[in-house]
DNA sequence: ATTGACATTGTACTATGATACAGGGTGTAC
DNA sequence: GTACACCCTGTATCATAGTACAATGTCAAT
């Protein structure tokens, strides 16, 4: 089988070279087989690996739960309604992190609007209101 | 004036006590004034700052964005335009990771539809997804 | 044979926002 | 006078996701 330096590999796959050590220590990838001089081989399964980690990651997953999600992946069997619940969690948590920064875009538009409306004065509407005890529903 | 310890501000302003020095280290807060044995003895005006800082933070500002805010209130004059322009910039960044989250959000639903629809295999649609080589527009 | 690009290892550092702990000093109540 | 809660300092640790660097080894080309 063809194999290929862990430069080469990270060059292929578009990741810093040392992200790859990085994930071997992680136990996202399996340590690779080594050549007579003591340098990794990776090989095509490897790119498939680095793929799944960085579509995962895309899809907000941290590490952890992509070796979470990989664990799933060695009982292929029993391992789709796993897989599903994980990515149902994430949604709920994307959903939620959505809405959190909706109240906050909300009230820093609001803290821009009063300051267009604001008389000039000494007094910057957004530095008082950040003083201010108000608790403006955000987090 | 009435003061207050190190760790009586943190229970007034539900914060960990030790955060209160990590905000000092941080030059978040003033160094306040000893007592003669060396204990820290807080105003009103630190309940303010601290208050100050937790809701910045509950806008989404960093600690070292909330550093720049803090230096906008000593030159109180030309601060509102700053702290305006900051506040739109943060607005701006929050708009583009709630555009993030929604495509995050797209795709998973996605997912997970695809996995309800999948005949039962021994191959799991999500799995198989984060293995392939396809952007699907995230991040 | 030597140069240069790449590989190896261990270790340290980055940013972010804290939290924990050891070893001491202080303040107050009983 | 001693127990206990609190304070002080410095330092270490946590989680997250890497990045950087030094010292050394290897490989390919000239």
């Amino acid at each position: 089988m063809e194999t290929m330096t862990r430069g080469q590999l990270a060059k292929k796959c578009d990741v810093n070279i040392e992200a790859l050590r990085y994930y071997e220590k992680r136990k996202l990838i399996d340590p690779p087989k080594r050549s007579e001089t003591g340098y990794r081989l990776y090989t095509e399964d490897d790119i498939t690996r680095i793929r799944f980690i960085k579509n995962a990651q895309k899809l907000g997953f941290s590490l952890n739960e992509i070796l979470e999600l990989l664990k799933l992946r060695i009982y292929k069997n029993k391992s789709c309604e796993e897989a599903k619940k994980k990515s149902q969690a994430k949604l709920e948590d994307v959903e939620s992190k959505i809405k959190t920064l909706k109240i906050i875009k909300k009230s820093l538009k609001e803290l821009i609007q009063q300051c267009e409306e604001s008389v000039p004065t000494n007094h910057c509407p957004i530095l008082s209101k950040f003083e201010s005890q108000n608790d403006w529903g955000a987090k």
